[in-house]
DNA sequence: TGTAAAATGATATGTTATAACGTTAATAGC
DNA sequence: GCTATTAACGTTATAACATATCATTTTACA
């Protein structure tokens, strides 16, 4: 039982991929699908249990690698650097006119407590204090997706932090 | 041939400590002595080697392991997570007033190609910033050090962004 | 329909991290 | 000083995350 959402993620994809001229293939469609019904950031492995028990398809670490990295070069999903794990672009269902993950500088919120993820939009103006601060540090931004440790409201009410 | 920048440091961690009441063993400067020699930030594995092979010091995984929880968790060094590294806190040495890695909210930036980390002082109105623009995602920061991927200015220099 | 490229299968191995349980060493209270 | 208690460390096993390599299958398309 697919959801509409994720239906529409699907489709928008498919027309990505096509448009692009890259293959959407069953599986790769399957690992998509199963970022996007889960809901949350999975592992690698944790995505391979997924398919394998949600989806009734079962792919092999290597499989589930490498489709992964496709999707992530296709910004179709995103790899959570902080926590090792990925999530399906939250602006895929979008029929916006930007292609998917490509004109949205957006910043993932993860939850360290429930490991949640959020994606949202930051000011640009204070993207930009950002990059200003890093200026007599020599280093600059290499990426727009910023990752940062959070509690969600959820985890926030009902204890303290972690660390 | 032990940097005396290394000696400073060992010293204020050891009476960083002495003062907290928990010990700071042989191996536990052991593996302190690595990441500051080192002067880079380095897996667990990579400081095993580096113990064996620059201090002749022979440690398990486990040992590492253990040990770096306690350095982080007495706040000498920083794990980072982006890269699931480790460094030693840039402030150890410094005989500042207030308690190795309390009292400044620094943070780490990553340079993506070399793996470089410099910590750095972030202005605290851009952090209140950041926290302000959080406020309507129901997410709040859940740590005082942010991680963020860089370039530095070398790596910048010598070519082009990865990601 | 033959061929080249892309995708996937299969196996092995590398890398990062923790669990579990036993032993040794340090400290505190007597 | 003795001994109970706790902290540190040793040891082994295994879990979790990730990539290398080469064989085979599928697809696009000339």
């Amino acid at each position: 039982m697919i959801k509409s959402s994720t239906e529409a993620a699907l489709a928008q994809a498919s027309k990505h991929c096509a448009s692009r001229g890259v293959r959407f293939t069953a599986k790769r469609q399957t690992v998509l699908t199963g970022l996007l019904e889960s809901g949350q950031a999975l592992s690698a492995y944790e995505l391979m249990d997924y398919c394998r028990d949600e989806l009734d398809i079962e792919l092999l670490p290597m499989s589930i690698y490498r489709i992964l990295a496709f999707l992530e070069r296709e910004m179709l999903i995103h790899r959570v650097n902080l926590t090792n794990k990925y999530i399906a672009c939250a602006h895929l269902a979008d029929d916006c006119v930007h292609e998917p993950g490509k004109n949205h500088a957006s910043h993932l919120l993860i939850c360290t407590r429930c490991h949640r993820v959020k994606e949202v939009e930051m000011p640009p103006q204070l993207l930009r204090s950002i990059v200003r601060s890093l200026q007599p540090t020599g280093f600059q931004l290499a990426k727009r997706h910023l990752e940062i440790d959070c509690l969600c409201s959820d985890c926030a009410e009902s204890g303290n932090a972690t660390t």
